[in-house]
DNA sequence: GATATTCACGCAACCGATTGCGAAAAAATA
DNA sequence: TATTTTTTCGCAATCGGTTGCGTGAATATC
């Protein structure tokens, strides 16, 4: 039971009068060394109660056995689902997160991105912040070839790789179905341009208007921060259309501004799916408690942060590349829910 | 523009012809050097593109800016927000967090443990798992004095401060104030007993039971991991009841179980507050959604992990000191909402 | 039995920043 | 001007693993 001092591998050689070098190679099971003393050397360290430095190995071995995870906010439940896959893959093969949040502030991520460099993360998993313009913040990683991975915000870059989902098919799917429910003038709520997704959200939907012959309307079409808020005002914008200006159905960028729609819009004495469908995306907890409960995409995250953090794990023991692999494109399921449904099935 | 070689302070060095010693002493800003060769430092530190190498430094100075968060889950609504705030109260102190789930699994609980001693955090932020006994595998840090600071899912321990809310005087309150609408079969749903919050609220109940002279029911206390299932269980267990032993009202320890026990217990045609009133625990966001809107405890997952972390860092800077503070209890507020509102106002 | 291989391990130089102590230079005081 | 005090900085020894290279012993080959 030693007090104040470390132990060190100097104190198990020392105990075994074997030397350092030994010691060290022996812990991490090199094969250089022989299976007899590997075990003597595993049994000194446990008796000895000896736990290794990682600052001293890191040191030497440029590589810490961790990696930098940037994300918008914590505290979403697709955000959160997320680490928790990412958390997941990474303790599994042994390496560690250090997360932090830009809460939708670029100068927030770069300062972090800043931290994450210094920190020396073996490889960067991120998500935009929701104004983030150009990546220039992340050229120190890229030069030091540190592999970074985007992960649902993504930004096309040639020596990272990127995971989500298809988010045009998607919106195009989910819009389809309105259609196919009989809805007509569809209204859509994105969120800022800049971000992949929203664009990528709004061009399915709009593709989707195309091909079935539908008009694209400005009036129609409201972008925002998907917020609580933004949905409640969203509501009111519709209450404030004139009577055949009113949409007949929303597709919402995601849950929560559908939710709040739907929420204030039922206060108002509509009925929903018969005055107004809905159809909402991330397939978040709210989506099956709000009545009627909401169509959805159902977007998992813990499965693009579980993808996101292996295939970078992968790349850093070498066992796949990620400098050639440009995306990665996970499933998305549409939900179909009684929030969208006028006709019986889809 | 170095390439692959690492700027260090050395270069620095050669480059001002001073000792590394002093560039050192001047990145950090010790007074000991002349402000002059301060400035001369900082300039050289910034046109050769220096980074410091934390590694190094963590080796020699024995810490590292960096603080240890074990979770049970990252993906709750309640974890996320406490983990946004220890980000946001870390991050603005200069340190940064490590984060892992322990999914509930103690085993995984003592393995993390182990991990962040061996990555030497500075201090840890712990919250236990359902099924934690004792906390021996945090011995490590009580015998090197690495403070500990639990959250929400304390244990009472003398070396450490513990940061939460009244559990009990909640759960009395919150129970106080079902009676006060007029309940007198109250069912509590509530949580594994070896956890100090399910525990305490368990004992609230109670006390406003008692208090009220309200007899205590093994029939209408239910124990389980106040999931969705468990919450829909529920239901079905109150559905099954003979009509004259079911209650008129349920305190969930946690809003998911009150929220899928409402959504059930409405689908059998029950009418809430009517038939019976709601009170859960939390302020989740579906507690905004569900229909009625759920009454609830307003636990800030943010204040708590701000709060937390603050505190760590506090100690840690020797601004305060931890062994003396036993316990942090932080306001709770009681919403009351639609679900439990049975006469006018409360 | 002599030589060639293989095996198992030790030597010592790192990795890059920190810091106690001492010394030279500058400023203050006598 | 001589001496004391203060300022400013350098020396060199860490911190604890890691790793290229070398060596002696064990085993294999002829």
């Amino acid at each position: 039971m030693p007090e104040d001092r470390e132990v060190t591998i100097y104190d198990i050689a020392r105990y075994l009068n074997i030397s350092a070098a030994t010691v060290s190679r022996g812990l991490k099971n090199n094969p250089m060394i022989s299976k007899n003393t590997r075990k003597k050397i595993a049994e000194a360290a446990k008796s000895l109660g000896y736990q290794s430095n990682t600052f001293a190995s890191s040191l030497r071995s440029r590589h810490t056995h961790t990696l930098g995870v940037l994300v918008p906010r914590l505290n979403s439940h697709f955000m959160s689902s997320a680490l928790a896959g990412m958390e997941n893959a990474a303790n599994r093969h042994g390496y560690n997160l250090i997360i932090a949040q830009s809460l939708e502030d670029v100068e927030k991520e770069k300062r972090n991105a800043a931290t994450m460099f210094n920190k020396r993360v073996d490889g960067l998993l991120i998500s935009l912040s929701y104004n983030t313009q150009d990546i220039h913040h992340l050229e120190p990683f890229f030069k030091r070839k540190i592999p970074v991975v985007f992960f649902d915000r993504v930004y096309p870059h040639d020596e990272s790789t990127s995971v989500g989902i298809n988010n045009q098919e998607a919106a195009y799917n989910i819009t389809k179905h309105l259609i196919s429910q009989g809805c007509r003038k569809i209204m859509h709520l994105g969120g800022n341009l800049l971000r992949n997704v929203y664009q990528e959200r709004l061009a399915g939907y709009r593709k989707a208007l195309e091909d079935h012959h539908l008009p694209f309307s400005k009036k129609l079409y409201l972008t925002g921060p998907l917020s609580e808020q933004a949905g409640a005002d969203a509501a009111r914008y519709i209450l404030d259309l004139p009577a055949e200006e009113r949409p007949d159905a929303v597709f919402s960028a995601n849950d929560t501004a559908a939710v709040y729609c739907m929420l204030t819009l039922k206060t108002a004495g509509l009925r929903i799916p018969e005055d107004i469908a809905f159809a909402g995306f991330n397939n978040d907890p709210i989506s099956r408690v709000i009545e009627p409960n909401l169509t959805t995409m159902d977007y998992s995250g813990d499965s693009i942060g579980n993808t996101a953090a292996t295939y970078l794990i992968n790349h850093l023991k070498g066992i796949s590349n990620l400098y050639t692999t440009n995306a990665i494109t996970l499933r998305a399921d549409m939900v179909i829910r009684a929030s969208s449904l006028k006709n019986k099935l889809p």
